[in-house]
RNA sequence: GGAGAGAUGGCCGAGUGGCUUAAGGCGCACGCUUGGAAAGCGUGUGUACGUUAAUAGCGUACCGAGGGUUCGAAUCCCUCUCUCUCCGCCA
């Protein structure tokens, strides 16, 4: 959500930053609106002033026994009136609401112009992609030779872009949770959170999930979603608060199933696990004052590499540009893994500062001194890895000719110990 | 799933249509008092929007949420959400 208050300040200023993503124009017809609205409002507030001196003459009048029919009869003329007033300033509201809902937020001014991925910038690369006296095989190859990634149960038990995993690779998937969680809670200061994957259209709307991105998601029958990233629960979990300044910033980690339907990736992705309607992935959220969410930004980028570098999985850091970062984000960097079977780098990780754009949508605040006004905190969230991307990215980088897996150093005291999958 | 009771400011709590401009208490802040503190006394104490140069004033709204009745609603009516108690079911 936009603060009308800036656009007021500099409309051309804002129409310029939304042009960068392809928006037309919308600050004139914004500004009408409230413009409008506030005048209506005002004669609104008077006619309330009014209305509440009648009544309380009445009742005086009434008390001493006088006659206060006419002031009666003034009191129903002004409801009248005051109606058709209501009506207006609300329907305005509403208009505005629906516009700026659906607008992307600002982009910061070191994101790069452009229109999709092809314009994102490599910032730095890490590790050494792995060499192999064989032609390297995708995970799927490697996981039905295996016998412990089985797309026909999934298929028949659900449907499409499902996987049932046995045995070792099971347990891979979950030492991976388990580790990616202990380094972030043991060395990175976040706290452990379990949250609720069903959740509400408040903590969608908060998230900016909603309303552009509902047929993303799936929605239960009586009215809930499953939520597409621990993200929702974790920042919509502050709203309507007003935090101490002293408490921030707050720092919460989850690993959680995550659920999207996919809507409009039919043919991409189809083979293997890269693209399910079922996920696991460990996420981050921080909330901090203004000032300090750059920083936390790149805090929380470097504790997802950190993730990727303890596995020795070799992986480049972009940062999106214009045309490609998401809609409730100012600026992202993605991280990418190396995927030898694939032979490509594929997105493992996204972490985004939103500023104060969520914490507007779910009136989420901080109360900068004792005795200020509140201010609203900055939300950024963060993939810390997405689990099944990652299992992927095992899989490939750690394959031996015979088709079976090396197990990384760091998951070892999570496989019992166990130095190879076959 | 069934039956019942609730939701009032940072907290406790009064309030069954106008005398409430939400009583009173606790907490907190400031001041007086004191050698210093406690006690005591006094003053203040939320959020949003509008107006404004103003985070000064002034105005309006807000008693779980949304509707309705009324000249007037914390109070009456309807719907919903959440909490608690008992019963049933259940990992």
């Amino acid at each position: 959500m936009h603060d009308i208050r800036a656009l007021r300040a500099d409309p051309a200023a804002f129409d310029a930053d939304l042009a960068r993503r392809g928006i037309e124009p919308v600050s004139a017809k914004l500004l009408a609106w409230d413009e409008e609205r506030r005048q209506a409002q005002t004669v609104l507030q008077e006619k309330q002033g009014r209305r509440k001196a009648l009544a309380r003459e009445i009742g005086t009048l009434k008390r001493s026994g006088g006659d206060s029919s006419d002031l009666e009869a003034e009191g129903l003329a002004l409801r009248a009136e005051m109606e058709a007033l209501e009506e207006e300033v609300d329907a305005l509201g509403r208009e505005s609401t629906a516009l700026l809902a659906n607008l992307p937020n600002r982009l910061d001014a070191t994101v790069p112009d452009g229109p999709d991925e092809s314009a994102n910038v490599v910032q730095h690369e890490w590790g050494t992609k792995p060499t192999f006296t064989f032609t390297p095989k995708q995970h799927f190859e490697l996981g039905e030779m295996l016998k412990q990634m089985d797309f026909a149960t999934a298929a028949k038990l659900s449907g499409s872009r499902f996987v049932v995993l046995r045995g070792s690779i099971a347990r891979l998937a979950r030492a991976l949770g388990q580790f990616m969680l202990d380094l972030h809670v043991t060395e990175h200061g976040y706290t452990e959170t379990q949250v609720p994957v069903m959740v509400n259209d408040d903590a969608m709307y908060g998230t900016d999930k909603l309303p552009k991105f509902a047929d993303q998601s799936f929605r239960t029958e009586d009215g809930r979603w499953l939520i597409p990233t621990a993200e929702v629960p974790l920042t919509a979990s502050v709203s309507g608060d007003i935090l101490e300044a002293l408490a921030l910033p707050l720092r919460m980690t989850a690993l959680s199933q995550c659920f999207r339907s996919e809507a409009g990736a039919a043919g991409r992705d189809v083979r293997g696990m890269l693209r399910q309607h079922q996920f696991e992935k460990v996420e981050m959220v921080s909330v901090t004052i203004p000032e300090e969410s750059d920083a936390e930004h790149e805090r929380m980028t470097r504790c997802a590499e950190k993730v990727l570098e303890e596995l020795n999985i070799p992986y480049r850091r972009v940062l999106l540009c214009a045309g490609d970062t998401g809609f409730g984000a100012a600026k992202t960097f993605d991280l990418e893994a190396w995927l030898p079977g694939q032979d490509a780098w594929r997105e493992i990780s996204s972490c985004s500062n939103t500023r104060d754009f969520q914490a507007r949508r779910m009136n989420a605040r901080y109360r900068p001194q004792a005795g200020a006004a509140p201010a609203f905190v900055h939300t950024l969230n963060g993939s810390g890895l997405a689990v099944g991307r990652t299992l992927i990215a095992v899989m490939e980088n750690y394959q031996n000719e015979d088709g079976s897996i090396t197990v990384p150093d760091v998951l070892r005291p999570y496989m019992g110990k166990i130095e190879k999958i076959s």
